[in-house]
DNA sequence: GGGCAAAATGGGTACGTAGTCATAGTTTCA
DNA sequence: TGAAACTATGACTACGTACCCATTTTGCCC
């Protein structure tokens, strides 16, 4: 019985012309290049132990065929991927489109791959990060709904760091990201007080996650700092969406002006709210009611809009996140995982200027 | 107190939870399960015969210490990522947000994942694929502008299927979706034209790509058929962005106005086009000059903006890329690579009534 | 219950790269 | 000039799963 060498397995696909190109391996460029196998892994790893003649004469004969290595064998090798996965709620508002952007370059630039999630439930995000572990990441950004506890403590008990961008989990021993949403909520109420606010509708999206209850926190901060009792404010459900908010509104100014100020714990919702008041209901903004936001997305700062906002500084947050993964210039403390920053108070045209 | 508080330290308790400092591999599963390593990975694949009972028991040692199975080993093995890479270059524009949302959630459900890339340029594109290959991904959908002939062919030599989305190559040999952008052009114009419109400013985005040559080519079919002098007509570049036909509105409109219809060749530019009319040039929409765009993304229906404008069944246009990637019901048929869809005319309030 | 087919399970190896260790070749310096 | 210290390269194996094939177990029928 003769034994041959198990040959590769090429099956001419009839379908497709000729398949010239069958899968390539290293030790296809170390046969054309006069090498071995591992002189050809080392000319794609940098190694450092190696004649540029070398290098170059394997480099050449990978170019001449095409060769790419292969992530999986190499992922299997190293045990590290060089993918970051993002689980993202909300890709319809642009403060995660734009954060998506830019991480997507960040990480482009620092030769790591994104591996995208969509999820809106938390039950969804938990089944995505579970599956994300197959993967092996190297880290997760982690930008939707509360995630469970549970399954983050998972992927930390693996020594994968995770981030929360704008959100956090409180007393997970994972890495966060955010703005100081209790001062920002303050600041954004003040500013309405200010300009003679005195009666408040707050849209606000998912009460569970922590961003949502600090800006609420904030608000209620500020009405107590200016005396404004708190039935002086009706707080209702906008679902973090443009519509959601579009019809809250609507439904709270069923009955004739429900407040002087409207305040939206997002931008999107405050551009459902705008549209709303001034084509639904006929009323003048910021003349009749003024409307606030938050994040400083793209869409605020156009005319129809010219939204009043708290800005979250994204590249700031996006940087951050980064370095909590290890991706930055400096290795994360251990000791400061959880990072705050200023929000920054963009005044446009849809709060009253203070008499 | 009965129960022990659970210590802060983590302690590996084999009853409960997995010891976090070791990798899991399917071997340990086996040995837990008293299985050999071949029944633990028939256990994760589904495999037909396997007794239920087995299964379920490797599945719950499986649960038990929180194994995943690695993505890479089994990449390696199968010659299957269950990956589709995605490239995209304009995430600011809803049109493709909207698509990445629905291909996300399309794949998820069909339990493949997803890897982005956000380009801009055609290299930074061509770039992008060369090391999509790398991940050897079971598909690749570009909606990014004009890859080049070459490195799709890479691909394609790899038997990788690839879609372009929203835009084509011609005589290449791979999968396309998109609408019958010349017919499109022309029923929009001659709506246009129909409610009065003679001289025309276009606002177009890559002069370089199908979409825009083929819209912009509907128009002038369209001004023949009416008999309407191509000098009637300017086109500038909008540069697909909102900033870009904001600014080429400016411009155009500096010395009084240009035209009497504003042809965007997508709605973001339209949304630029209108705020520049109506905020800085005083000029009222439709009533002195018209606005139309093509897509229909979700602000366009917004009461700021109403636009009338071309729709792009992007659902359907998702599934039939998905089909063509082999991931729909019925695999795809090699002589039927490019699908063409027709646009849908949505009136509302940008152009105004044919008298 | 014996014999046979079918189902269930285990053994063993390939997948393609990285990285360890050994070895051949080269330079340094006493 | 010879030995030590490097440098450059090759041989070989681990990585974790899938899958082919062999083997055992079960089910079935007479």
């Amino acid at each position: 019985m003769q034994k041959d060498k198990k040959p590769r397995k090429v099956e001419p696909d009839p379908t497709t012309d000729a398949d010239p190109s069958i899968r390539l391996t290293s030790i296809d460029i170390a046969k054309l290049a006069g090498v071995s196998q591992s002189t050809v892994s080392r000319a794609f790893r940098n190694d450092s132990s190696m004649s540029p003649k070398t290098r170059q004469k394997v480099l050449d004969a990978a170019m001449k065929l095409n060769y790419v290595p292969n992530s999986f064998a190499r992922g299997l090798a190293t045990q590290k991927s060089n993918i970051i996965a993002i689980v993202i709620g909300d890709l319809r508002n642009s403060f995660y489109t734009e954060s998506l952007i830019a991480f997507s370059h960040e990480l482009n630039v620092r030769g790591k791959h994104l591996l995208l999630f969509g999820t809106r439930s938390a039950q969804e995000t938990d089944a995505a990060v579970r599956r994300v572990l197959e993967y092996q990441v190297d880290g997760i950004i982690i930008t939707a709904a509360n995630t469970s506890m549970r399954t983050a403590q998972l992927c930390l008990n693996r020594g994968i760091p995770v981030v929360t961008f704008n959100r956090y989990v409180p007393g997970a021993q994972m890495g966060s990201v955010s703005c100081n949403n209790i001062e920002g909520g303050t600041m954004m109420t003040n500013l309405l007080v200010k300009a003679g606010a005195r009666r408040f509708l707050v849209i606000h999206g998912e009460s569970e996650t922590m961003t949502n209850r600090d800006r609420l926190r904030g608000f209620y901060n500020a009405l107590d700092l200016n005396a404004i009792p708190h039935e002086n404010a009706s707080v209702v459900k906008g679902d973090y969406t443009y519509d959601g908010a579009h019809a809250a509104t609507l439904e709270a100014f069923a009955d004739g002006k429900a407040a002087d100020a409207v305040l939206c714990l997002n931008d999107i919702m405050a551009m459902g709210a705008i549209d709303a008041l001034r084509y639904q209901l006929a009323l003048r903004v910021p003349e009749d009611v003024m409307v606030a936001g938050f994040d400083d997305i793209p869409e605020a700062a156009r005319a129809p809009y010219n939204l009043t906002t708290m800005r979250q500084p994204r590249n700031r947050m996006v940087h951050q996140a980064l370095d909590l993964l290890g991706l930055g210039d400096t290795p994360p403390d251990p000791n400061d995982l959880v990072r705050t920053l200023p929000g920054i108070l963009v005044e446009r045209g849809t709060v009253r200027k203070a008499d």
